[in-house]
DNA sequence: CGTAATCTTGACGAGGTTCAAAGGACGTGG
DNA sequence: CCACGTCCTTTGAACCTCGTCAAGATTACG
């Protein structure tokens, strides 16, 4: 195995430098003359190692974030230490809107892997998207999706077995690879299998006996992290319905 | 017990009737000339019986709704008949945000009682919203409070026990109903044991065995949609931790 | 190359679902 | 106003999945 965790990151470099702001923060549809203003709002770039927090629950919301490259997990950090994982954040994505009702951040956001992230100070966002209508739009839709994914993530959290919830996790892992542009089929998981179980509500045995088991029905091909995905629609079958 | 369903109704109206648009529809702290601004916005009123969808899955969402009274539920309808309730709207909270996305209703909203709703067009509340600074923090507000409630309750379905769900689900309905300006203490659940099932990813018979312990415990009062709270501090304390 | 972290696999037990039936609440019609 | 039927709720018992505890295998990294 010659994926490596530097490999990979090398390659995330790679396709993210072609991506202006435009594509890689807010997904297709903006105008060009907004382009230009989405631009001009990105405040600064930060690196971050992996491990590394790019908030904490409890900051001030003062900026909106955007991955260039590198995965991030958004923990609610609990008193009894039992952290859960509410939402992973691909390159391209959105990140920090949990603190839009309090004005404070609600959890952390962690980076998995070396990330690069954009920063679009808040206020100034919100000022432009009020002056553009497109951009406001875009917005909504970003903001939208975003609940329309936590519910999904809700849906999938309940009556649904431990491997129907692995399934729907690596069917929607892998749609969001492919629309980032990524090559369909496989991938590499950037978290490890205590965090998949704490999105999934499950313990990291049971992430593993799942994936095992998806295997065997001849669906996945797995070994440690590198992830194939042989059958998507079974895949798919088993994350939607009673299988 | 005295306490039914016409009563309630009756109650509802009762106190809905002093409210205006401002205070049930978007909760404090709006400018008053925005408030005017806003209560121009409210294109209708409609009425819908029990068990009444307001709207379906697949519907464009032209509009935010507000219940002036009734309760609603969203429901993701399942293809396998077996669907999930992803959220409870209680009368003065904003419903059908999960159109945001795709323009599109990705849920049912169904009447649990006869309900009184007004209708807020969608592209004139943004357009009122990128006019009115105050009046789009205030959406924003309202919006970031609906995702923060949506990840309690992914956070609520994970790595709890039956009656801590539970616990949880009445201690969050019971504060909203004080927030509403109800009596303290005790309510009349608007919705059925099946319907809180699938809201916690229980199942019916487990909502009323966790009931029944919770009453056994001495932090409840119980006969059948009566709910009296005895220990709030309890309640809240089984639904946060490990108890 | 060796150590530490991560992942897999096994056995057992507790909590939840399923299947089944009885007990109450509510609304309708007499 | 009471009786009846339907729906909702509670309770019981057996089965099953998943969590827990514990060891072993694999991978990652210095």
């Amino acid at each position: 195995m010659n994926t490596s965790n530097v490999l990979d990151f090398a390659d995330f470099q790679r396709r993210c430098g072609q991506l202006s702001v435009r594509q890689a923060c807010l997904p297709a549809g903006i105008d060009p003359i907004d382009q230009a203003e989405l631009d001009r709002l990105v405040r600064r770039r930060r690196r971050l190692d992996a491990g590394q927090a790019l908030y904490r629950a409890g900051d001030a919301m003062s900026a909106v974030h955007v991955a260039r490259c590198g995965t991030f997990k958004a923990v609610v950090p609990s008193a009894q230490g039992e952290a859960t994982v509410v939402a992973f954040h691909l390159p391209g994505e959105l990140i920090g809107l949990d603190g839009l009702g309090a004005g404070r951040h609600r959890c952390d956001a962690i980076a998995l892997e070396p990330a690069d992230v954009c920063e679009l100070p808040y206020e100034a966002l919100a000022e432009a998207a009020a002056r553009l209508p497109k951009l406001r739009a875009q917005l909504h839709r970003v903001v939208g999706l975003g609940i329309a994914r936590d519910m999904d993530h809700a849906a999938l959290l309940m009556r649904r077995l431990a491997h129907e919830r692995v399934a729907g996790f690596l069917d929607d892992l892998s749609r969001r690879y492919c629309a980032l542009g990524a090559p369909p089929g496989g991938f590499r998981l950037p978290m490890a299998r205590d965090e998949i179980a704490a999105y999934l509500g499950l313990t990291l045995e049971s992430v593993s006996r799942s994936l095992t088991r998806l295997q065997e029905d001849g669906m996945l091909y797995v070994r440690g992290r590198r992830i194939e995905i042989l059958d998507p629609p079974r895949l798919a079958a088993v994350a939607g319905s009673a299988a």
